[in-house]
DNA sequence: CTTGTGATCAAA
DNA sequence: TTGATCACAAGG
């Protein structure tokens, strides 16, 4: 039986547009009491930091971002509508905001719907609790594995307020995985 | 398209 | 202290 290695940290010691390629195709190992649960992820977003008008860092550090200012692999988790927990994963340097926000995963030993930020971090029952936790060891463990084989980019999904930035190709996603939260645009160059 | 839902932050 | 805003998902 493989054992997966651990992910090495200095894969989210850069900016958060490289990291997030980085993580597609990684494990995810999330401990609860009784059970670990792994999943691969399969769609992310870049948030850049503080000159990133998408970023939640644009408007500074608050108690709220505190969390992004912190070491790389550190969770940054928080509540948005008022319902649905979002995790991202911090990346670059301590104190630089960057972050990676993980949108969805494929769950390689559980059933569950996970095609959506809110939907699997629901399945696995991440909430506020999770933020600011080292994410290479503890209740979360981030593992290597192979990255897809082929992978689409598009702009990050929500961010319409962001002006320019709004539009920055910051989306990635494994291409062909059904559990996309949506569809990627499709590219010029697809029109063969 | 609307709605539910609550944290957050700037303004007052 | 209020009010606008929001990195969403489900239902017309």
């Amino acid at each position: 039986m493989h054992v997966p290695k651990p992910l090495p940290r200095e894969a989210l010691s850069r900016d958060a547009d490289v990291a997030a390629r980085n993580l597609l195709g990684c494990h995810l190992e999330v401990r609860d009491s009784a059970t670990v649960r792994t999943v691969r992820i399969v769609e992310t977003e870049a948030y850049l930091g503080e000159m990133d008008l998408a970023c939640h860092a644009s408007k500074g550090r608050t108690a709220r971002t505190e969390s992004m200012y912190g070491a790389p692999g550190t969770s940054y988790v928080y509540l948005v509508y008022g319902m649905h927990h979002m995790f991202n994963v911090v990346t670059s340097r301590e104190g630089d905001p960057q972050a990676v926000l993980i949108r969805a995963v494929d769950p390689l030993d559980f059933e569950a719907r996970t095609q959506g930020p809110g939907l699997w971090t629901a399945a696995m029952g991440i909430d506020v609790s999770d933020d600011r936790q080292d994410l290479l060891g503890g209740r979360f463990r981030l593992l290597q594995a192979p990255a897809p084989a082929s992978i689409l980019v598009g702009p990050r999904i929500g961010v319409d307020y962001a002006g320019a930035w709004a539009d920055a190709p910051l989306r990635f996603g494994e291409a062909g995985s059904p559990f996309l939260s949506k569809p990627f645009p499709v590219l010029p160059d697809d029109v063969t």
